[in-house]
DNA sequence: TTTTATGGTAGTCATATGACTACCATATCC
DNA sequence: GGATATGGTAGTCATATGACTACCATAAAA
């Protein structure tokens, strides 16, 4: 029972391990895949026919994609995508702020969580969501669309500011409505001002601790 | 203020854009960069001198990272790191059950939120800790460990089973506090059974929409 | 024992590949 | 007009690099 066994890779030898282990660090670090004789000198061998065996081998395993050319060496799996996204700044979700800055920094997130390349995050603050789960300092994962479903958590710029609420088109108005109950609801009505939708909320992550 | 420039490249001409898209997606597909000279086939020119020039400017503009070796091309995009890890199985944060099983897949998240290199997610399901923002279907970023401070969020394994919950501990005995007001909490004094710290909750991922 | 898989040394070879020179065309900026 | 940046053609050159041959050692399997 509840032994993890994190990316074990039983049926590779030792040596394969290291072989792969170094290629996915030389992706990570470098973003290209070493030469045979860079990863021959990483296991302390002379020469690189040693290192194209292991290859070999990763390959007939299925851990690799090789291919004859030049740092030809592709990871097939795809565990380790991720992309790396904006932090777009800050969203008062409580009361309304100059909302989006500037990129405060990246943070990286599985690329399966992410639909389409253009997503960034917002740092939350304000209680306006806390009854759907998202808190003060969440990090909100945000696809930029014009559009929202009726009950979609959306960031929509209204007056020029940034609001996180749930979205609601009803009859002739939007509703903007905060999951918080001490909170009330924005109305907008065509005229009232301009109100366009950012994006929606695809995701939150959240630190603890 | 307000512009959000998500991997628009507003600041690359056409041609820079485009050497930079062909790169990403050849090292999407293929798994390693390519060469100034399949660049420049992919843009119908005749010579890797054109494509090395657009490189440049790529990397000035801090779109890569040039090494003056083979496809020595890295997306700095891709230099923040992130860590996959596995994805254990289920806690059920509401009733107690069999807690955590083998590995249902593997989940990437920005290296910046772990600490050490053992951790694990739990998909989170019952909820126990809504007042905590942690629903059901929740990803749980647990690092293990054995002891927990007081106000923590703990996996906590009470007679072979998994819980999710707040961890006091007090006088005599430990309180394992749902965050839910219709829940009680558990208490565990000394011989009442095996209590064992799994690890502590330090991060949380909900997918929306 | 024989075979097979793993893991290694030493060295050769053809060519893929980055760097470079020389030159040209077309814009934009001051 | 002159300077500068972008974008390109044609070709040369040194060497990095994958593939290969020949040979060896060890351990496990048949």
């Amino acid at each position: 029972m509840t032994t993890i066994k994190v990316g074990l890779q039983h049926d590779l030898t030792p040596r394969q391990q290291q072989v792969l282990q170094f290629v996915t660090s030389h992706l990570d670090n470098q973003g290209y895949p070493p030469t045979l004789r860079e990863i021959a000198a990483h296991l302390g061998v002379s020469g690189p026919l040693p290192v194209s065996k292991h290859l070999d081998a990763l390959e007939k395993k299925g851990y690799i994609k090789r291919d004859k050319v030049s740092r030809g060496i592709g990871l097939t799996t795809s565990l380790s995508r991720s992309v790396s996204l904006p932090i777009a700044g800050t969203v008062r979700a409580g009361h309304l702020s100059p909302a989006i800055e500037d990129i405060q920094g990246y943070f990286s997130v599985d690329h399966l969580a992410v639909k389409g390349n253009d997503c960034f995050f917002l740092r939350v603050s304000g209680d306006s969501m806390i009854g759907a789960g998202i808190f003060d300092g969440d990090l909100a994962l945000v696809r930029p669309q014009q559009t929202a479903d009726n009950k979609d958590t959306v960031v929509a710029m209204v007056e020029g500011e940034a609001t996180l609420k749930w979205f609601y088109h009803e009859q002739d108005h939007i509703r903007l409505q905060p999951a918080n109950p001490n909170m009330s609801a924005i109305i907008i009505r065509p005229g009232d001002g301009e109100v366009s939708i950012v994006g929606k909320v695809i995701g939150v992550y959240r630190r603890l601790g």
